[in-house]
DNA sequence: ACATTAAGTGATT
DNA sequence: AATCACTTAATGT
């Protein structure tokens, strides 16, 4: 059995589980930046994260994306319950934070394993909760935090979730993940560095505020 | 040396 | 907070 499916998964699921999850689930390893899950396409596999980070975007009627949240190690990604089980085409992007392990489990699996294991069961309904709640911290984010407050946050999380303080990005990228300009995010950041949160290297910040 | 990309800034809305 | 217009700095060829 593979060692990260046992270190992330092994306390949820049971043996017999572990293994049809082992010898079903297609391994893959994806690099940095690549767009695993479009809008628009069928969800025919359902991941499961082993390692890695993934960042679950929206895009508006002119491409433009925003940022939703994070996907960690022992995360799947919740839009695939209901998209997967009912051939339903995605309503999100997915796109890999830093390299990262998947094991790609068939959509049907889904269904056959929530009437056979209760571990499962139970890993589906609460991976719906955790999904829900990071979506409406989001919300608050986006509602009741001001720009400055927003990208504080925005690379704090960043930090988290690729487990490094530096952070290799570039302000046009910030600034599409939230939504905004360049010139903000440069501006903002720049307050932020003088204030001693960060600070900033060319395609490359450190956060200090953690 | 030149082109390209990233970042900084003043002014305007 | 967004946009424009322009500058400066760093990096690639």
């Amino acid at each position: 059995m593979r060692v990260s499916l046992q270190q992330q998964y092994g306390y949820l699921f049971e043996d017999e589980l572990l293994v049809e999850i082992d010898t079903i689930g297609k391994h893959r390893h994806i690099v940095q930046g690549e767009t695993i899950m479009d809008i628009g396409e069928p969800i025919n596999y359902m991941p499961l994260l082993l390692d890695g980070a993934i960042k679950i975007l929206r895009e508006d009627e002119e491409g433009d994306e925003l940022l939703l949240y994070f996907l960690e190690k022992g995360d799947t990604c919740a839009m695939t319950f209901s998209c997967g089980l009912g051939k339903k085409k995605s309503e999100i992007r997915a796109v890999t934070e830093s390299d990262s392990e998947l094991l790609m489990i068939p959509a049907e699996k889904m269904a056959t394993w929530m009437a056979k294991y209760s571990s499962w069961q139970q890993f589906i309904i609460d991976s719906y909760h955790i999904r829900m709640m990071e979506l409406l911290e989001t919300v608050d984010t986006l509602a009741f935090l001001r720009m400055d407050e927003r990208i504080l946050k925005h690379l704090q999380d960043k930090a988290k979730v690729i487990n490094d303080d530096s952070i290799y990005t570039t302000h046009q990228n910030i600034a599409y993940d939230l939504h905004t300009s360049r010139v903000v995010v440069s501006r903002l950041l720049k307050k932020l560095e003088r204030e001693g949160k960060i600070a900033m290297h060319r395609n490359h910040i450190k956060v200090i505020a953690l």
